[in-house]
DNA sequence: CAGTGAGCGAGCTTCCGCTTGACTT
C-alpha cells in the first residue's frame, strides 16, 4: 500500500505503479493538537498531545485496515516539513511501527513515471529532524494563537484572534495605511516641448515629447520646485532654437515571467481576470483534479496548485520547447531551455511549478467542456507556461538629446526624449504579466529616425505640475506578494489569511483595496505594544532558520 | 407560593498548515 496527500495525487501514482499497489490518501493531515485546549505541556518540555482528527476518524481506519492488510507500506507524503510529519502521524496513529516489515518513507518531487519509479528504488526511514521540525513549529504557533487570543477577548471583544501569520500579515495593512495617512505630497515640475523635424509636416502623427533635463554644460539634472521657477525657464525658452545634439539607442531585452506558482497564479487572476485568491484557488482545485474531457474520460488539467516553486518537469519543458518551435517557427525557440528558481523566503519546492498536464491540451480544444471561469484560468496557466519557454522580446530604445538655445541669451538648455520600438515580440506574443501600478512608464512613444544636427521646431512649450504619489493601499495581490517575500505564511494559507482578516473584522476590501477597520488597527496597535516579538515581520524567518 | 435578583461556575471564542468533502444558499 501506497499512502499519498491527495486523491488525485493518488489515481495518477495508481496509474504509474500499476495494479499490484494499492494507492490511497491521507487528505492531509489526520492527527493534531486538540481543538478545546492548548495541548501542549509547557511543563514537561512541551509536550504535545496529539488527537485524531474527528472527521479523518473513519478515514484512519480504513487505511489502517488496509495497511495491515498490505505487504508492504510506502509512506509517499510531500516532500517538506508538513508532508514528513503526516507520514510519522500515520505510522504512530494506526501503529504501524510494530510491525515486522516497517513502512518505508518514499519520495519524488513530481510525478513522471521516471521519478516516481526512482523513488521506489531508494526508499528511506522517516526523518525525525524534519518531524521535529514541524512539531516546533506547530507548537510555536499553537503557543502564540491560543494564548494571545484570550487577551484580545478580554481587552478588546470576544471572536478575536491573535497569531503569528495573521497577525504579521495585519501589522502590514495596519502600518500601509498609516504611512498613507502620514504622507506628504511633495510638488515639483516639469517642462514639456512638443516637438517636430523642420522638414515635417506639422501635424499629431510628427510631433513628439521632449522633456528639460538640464543646463547644457552644467552638472546634473534639473529640479524645479514651484511654479514660478517652471514660468521663468518657460519664458527664457520663449522662441528658442532647437536641434538634436545626440542621438543613443541600444537594445533592451525583456525575459518572459517563470511559470506560475501559488503566490503569482494568485496575483495574476487577481489583475487579469478580477478573481479573489479563495476562487482562483477553488476554480484551479477543480482544474486539478480534473474534468471529464472528451472520450478519454476524467483527466488532471494541471498539476497541483499549492506550490512554491516555479521549477517545470524536463519532460514537460521538452514538451513546451517542441510546441513553441512547430507553433511559432525556431525565432521564438530559446536555444537552451529556461530553468527558474525560487526567489521567495522558505520555499521547500516539494512540488513543481503550477503547469497544464500536457502543452497539447490548448485552451480552444477544452471550450466545450469548461465553464467560463475554469477557461479563464486555464488560459492563463496554459499561456504562462508555454510563454516561459519562448524567446526575448526586444527593443530598440532610443535617447535624443537637443539643444535648446535661447534667445537673446548664451544659455542652452537641453532636453531630452526616450522613445521605443517593439522589433521582436518573442514570448510577448503570447503572454504578457500585469504590473500592480497601472502606469504604463514614459519613454514609451516611438520617436522620428531623428540625426545628430537635425534643426527641429516646437509647436508647444508647457509648464506641468506634478506631486509625489503615497504608497498605494494593498490589494489582494500585492498583499499575498509582500507575504511571500517576507516569508509568512504558505501556498495553502495565503488565501485563507486573508479571509481570516476580513471574517475578523479587521480589515475592508473596497474597490479591491485593504483598509484596516478601527478593530483591526487597535488589535495591531496592542499587539505591536505588547508581543513586540511576534509581531516582528521577522519573527517567521528567524523562527525557520 | 410565585417572582426577582445576586452570585457562582461551566462552556465558548482562538493558532498554522496539510487536505477534501459535507452542507447551505
Amino acid at each position: 500500500m501506497v499512502i499519498v496527500e491527495s486523491p488525485a495525487k493518488a489515481r495518477t501514482v495508481g496509474q504509474i505503479l500499476g495494479s499490484k499497489y494499492v494507492v490511497a490518501a491521507s487528505q492531509g493531515h489526520v492527527r493534531d493538537l486538540p481543538k478545546s485546549k492548548l495541548g501542549v505541556d509547557v511543563e514537561q518540555e512541551f509536550e504535545p498531545s496529539y488527537v485524531v482528527m474527528k472527521e479523518k476518524q473513519k478515514l484512519l481506519n480504513t487505511l489502517k485496515r488496509a495497511g495491515d492488510e498490505a505487504k508492504e507500506i510506502y509512506l509517499a507524503t510531500d516532500p517538506d516539513r508538513e508532508g514528513e510529519a503526516i507520514s510519522w502521524h500515520l505510522l504512530t496513529a494506526a501503529q504501524w511501527q510494530n510491525r515486522a516489515d516497517q513502512p518505508k518513507r518514499v519520495v519524488f518531487h513530481e510525478i513522471t513515471k521516471r521519478a516516481v519509479e526512482e523513488a521506489f528504488q531508494n526508499p528511506r526511514e522517516i526523518d525525525m529532524q524534519l518531524v521535529n521540525a514541524q512539531q516546533a513549529r506547530r507548537i510555536l504557533d499553537r503557543l502564540v494563537g491560543y494564548q494571545v487570543s484570550p487577551l484580545l477577548w478580554r481587552r478588546v471583544q470576544r471572536g478575536t484572534s491573535a497569531g503569528r501569520v495573521q497577525s504579521a500579515a495585519l501589522r502590514m495593512v495596519v502600518d500601509r495605511e498609516e504611512e498613507i495617512k502620514a504622507f506628504v505630497p511633495v510638488e515639483s515640475w516639469t517642462l514639456e516641448a512638443q516637438l517636430f523635424r523642420d522638414t515635417d509636416p506639422v501635424d499629431k502623427k510628427h510631433l513628439f515629447t521632449g522633456v528639460l533635463h538640464s543646463i547644457k554644460g552644467g552638472k546634473g539634472r534639473l529640479t524645479i520646485d514651484k511654479e514660478g521657477d517652471a514660468r521663468n525657464y518657460q519664458d527664457q525658452l520663449e522662441d528658442a532654437a532647437y536641434a538634436v545634439s545626440d542621438v543613443r539607442k541600444r537594445e533592451v531585452r525583456q525575459r518572459p515571467a517563470a511559470p506560475f506558482t501559488t503566490s503569482t497564479m494568485q496575483q495574476e487572476a487577481g489583475r487579469k481576470l478580477r478573481f479573489t485568491a479563495q476562487r482562483t484557488m477553488a476554480v484551479a482545485q477543480q482544474l486539478y483534479e480534473g474534468l471529464a474531457v472528451g472520450e478519454k474520460g476524467q483527466a488532471g488539467l494541471i498539476t497541483y496548485m499549492r506550490t512554491d516553486s516555479p521549477r517545470a518537469s524536463a519532460p514537460a519543458i521538452d514538451e513546451a520547447r517542441e510546441y513553441v518551435a512547430k507553433r511559432y517557427g525556431k525565432d521564438y525557440l530559446p536555444e537552451k531551455a529556461r530553468m527558474y528558481s525560487t526567489r521567495a523566503k522558505n520555499a521547500q519546492e516539494a512540488h513543481e511549478a503550477i503547469r497544464p498536464t500536457s502543452i497539447g491540451r490548448t485552451p480552444d480544444s477544452l471550450k466545450a467542456y469548461l465553464s467560463k471561469e475554469q477557461l479563464d484560468l486555464y488560459s492563463l496557466i496554459w499561456a504562462r507556461m508555454l510563454a516561459s519557454q519562448m524567446a526575448d522580446a526586444r527593443s530598440e530604445s532610443t535617447t535624443v538629446d537637443i539643444d535648446a538655445a535661447c534667445k537673446g541669451s548664451s544659455t542652452v538648455y537641453l532636453f531630452r526624449a526616450t522613445g521605443s520600438v517593439l522589433i521582436f515580440a518573442g514570448f510577448r506574443t503570447l503572454y504578457l504579466e500585469s504590473r500592480d501600478d497601472d502606469e504604463d512608464g514614459e519613454g514609451r512613444q516611438a520617436l522620428p529616425a531623428l540625426a545628430k544636427g537635425d534643426g527641429l521646431g516646437c509647436e508647444q512649450l508647457e509648464s506641468l505640475q506634478h506631486f509625489t504619489q503615497p504608497p498605494p493601499k494593498f490589494t489582494e495581490a500585492t498583499l499575498i506578494k509582500m507575504m511571500e517575500e517576507k516569508g509568512i505564511g504558505r501556498p495553502s494559507t495565503y488565501a485563507p489569511t486573508i479571509g481570516t482578516l476580513t471574517d475578523r473584522n479587521y480589515v475592508e476590501k473596497e474597490r479591491n483595496r485593504l483598509t484596516p477597520t478601527t478593530l483591526g488597527v487597535t488589535v495591531s496597535k496592542l499587539l505591536t505594544e505588547y508581543f513586540t516579538d511576534v509581531m516582528d515581520l521577522d519573527f517567521t524567518a528567524k523562527m525557520e532558520e
